[in-house]
DNA sequence: TTGTACGCGTTATCAG
DNA sequence: CTGATAACGCGTACAA
């Protein structure tokens, strides 16, 4: 069980039992023999303020532990919060954290902070976040949107924050957007297995109510149009959203009668769920073809070739969407970055 | 009052270029034919308000598209900003993204959100991020801390902020503390090889100015220490805080007249690390013991233990102890929670 | 160069 | 049940 320790209690002097409230303007204006707005100058860079003030000052500042209330900066007119809201699906999925640190690399150098949510691709939830995120007045939004729903989004564009989409697009949502060469990088995958004689090829992925899993099975589909090869229904499993799913999903297929030569995991997740089903069936060779890189995926026993693409570039890019737009540097209407996916056979 | 959208109502004309002004509790109380203050009681539930006149708020919120401005609310005496500030090194270490899920998980039943940073392990950045997010006012702080530097920590619990440390702790700081068991974790691990035989067993882990290292290297030399066995201080390497180093290392210990034959790898980072440099070498059989579980580490060519705990519950650990600092319910003296790890031969 | 007055959006308080 | 008033911490506009 867990266990509880009393930390060390040496140093004495024990914390305030209750927070005292934080220092203002006022209190160090009072410390500083000067009055509020000397500070707030000296604290906005000090122009037109005699030295010996802003020493008086920033001793002041120092001495109690003085700290800009950001909230109360951020309600005046014209005022930024220096926030942007991330809203994707599941940090636990690599695939995020890396657009998370991607957004995060590229707004930091702009002094701008995240804050964070996983909708866990429940609308619901991203709904809740998006409004949340906007009455906490960020400057713009990032999000991965989970199905169709546009209401809260349109909501967001109306009240005026800048919003990127990342990694999926929503139709009937004018909104900057980076997302990748799904189609392609399918297309040219499948085709690669193909050519390489695979006839009975499975496709492993979400359900097509997510954006890049239609784009990623229209590719599948169109490699096998161009090769006058016919699919069969039953090795296409689309409804997957984690990798248990998908190695349910996949252990039914090795079931089949004339299981699949090899397969399109559509992405990591189901990558993943593919290989721990072909495990289990004890058939660790298996031909796979993944769409998303992902540690490891070199130390795995497979026979694995990858359609990559950096995440944290998604998350670079979409940041600096917004960024463009904070700048009032972009065009009115809404950008579509679209970043390739490249096929290591 | 120079709001744009009056500005825009009044000539009638298209829609705003520029984001307008978001509409405040005036433009509902005007919109809905009340005060300010009504609009006010609706929103925070409406006691004590006559039903039509909340249906009448509720149609000009709806209307006006209305969300409260949290950041204005919370400059109020005795309000709290629903923001939980998460300091890490890296979400893209899965460790630590798993941590940070398990803090929002938490908190979100709270209604809080996350603000989250991080710091790469540099100090500097870290000060950054407390400060800052201090100057938002976060409710509480979960901070995983690089190296034992106090000063920025210890002014965020001088400031009256629920400070929580997450598997690492600092030194002369009284906090609340979610550790791991580190120790013993390692002790076990170390004497399972000793009693497979191996006398030559290599450390490859963090600097030990990371705390985690300092104990998990201490474990390592108490079950030598304990076997009457000599370390010879060319197998200990403690100073990679990334894969890319530990492979370094690793390589260099594959290289000594007398390698290791077996590894204990004290983190993810330095177990892909080890298995990289051996793989490159040739040697994709080597005996390792890991500390941290990783995704697919049931996947790798190598015979490998490892003692497992769950990042995610100590996010949600701090969360909770956060949670329960802010219902006044904790004593005042710092708690420390030491979580298992539990060893898998 | 420095200070005063005011308003940002919200809600607790108190009067009606 | 409802509304006027005031104040939270800060910074702009203006005065001194």
């Amino acid at each position: 069980m867990y266990r509880y320790h009393d930390a060390m209690t040496e140093t004495g002097a024990t914390p305030p039992l209750r927070p005292h409230s934080a220092p203002t303007v006022q209190d160090v204006a009072a410390a500083a023999g000067v009055s509020p707005m000397t500070v707030s100058r000296v604290l906005g860079g000090g122009v037109n303020v005699r030295p010996e003030k802003i020493a008086a000052v920033t001793a002041a500042v120092e001495k109690l532990g003085y700290r800009r209330n950001e909230n109360a900066r951020s309600i005046r007119p014209g005022q930024r919060t220096g926030l942007l809201g991330v809203i994707i699906t599941n940090v636990a999925n690599p695939y995020y954290a890396q657009l998370q640190l991607g957004a995060e690399e590229v707004v930091a150098s702009a002094g701008m902070r995240l804050l964070v949510g996983n909708s866990g691709e429940d609308v619901e939830r991203e709904r809740a976040l998006v409004d949340d995120f906007i009455g906490r007045h960020v400057d713009g939004l990032i999000v991965v949107p989970t199905g169709e729903h546009v209401a809260h989004l349109s909501s967001a564009v109306a009240a005026g924050v800048p919003l990127a989409l990342a990694s999926r697009q929503v139709s009937g949502l004018e909104a900057d957007a980076v997302i990748v060469d799904d189609h392609g990088g399918a297309l040219e995958a499948t085709q690669h297995l193909i050519d390489e004689g695979h006839t009975r090829i499975a496709y492993v992925g979400n359900t097509t109510s997510v954006f890049t899993s239609r784009r990623r099975l229209a590719g599948f589909r169109e490699a096998h149009a161009r090769a006058g090869l016919e699919i069969d229904a039953q090795l296409v499993r689309a409804a997957q959203n984690d990798s248990d799913a998908a190695r349910a999903a996949m252990s039914e297929l090795l079931r089949l009668d004339a299981p699949p030569t090899a397969i399109f995991a559509a992405n990591n997740r189901n990558t993943i769920g593919v290989m721990r089903a072909c495990i289990e069936a004890g058939a660790p060779t298996a031909r796979i073809v993944a769409f998303d890189d992902f540690e490891l995926s070199d130390m795995t026993p497979f026979d694995l070739s990858i359609v990559d693409h950096d995440p944290r570039d998604v998350g670079r890019e979409a940041a600096r969407m917004i960024l463009t737009r904070l700048r009032g540097e972009a065009e009115p209407a809404a950008r579509v970055l679209e970043l390739p996916a490249r096929f290591r056979a």
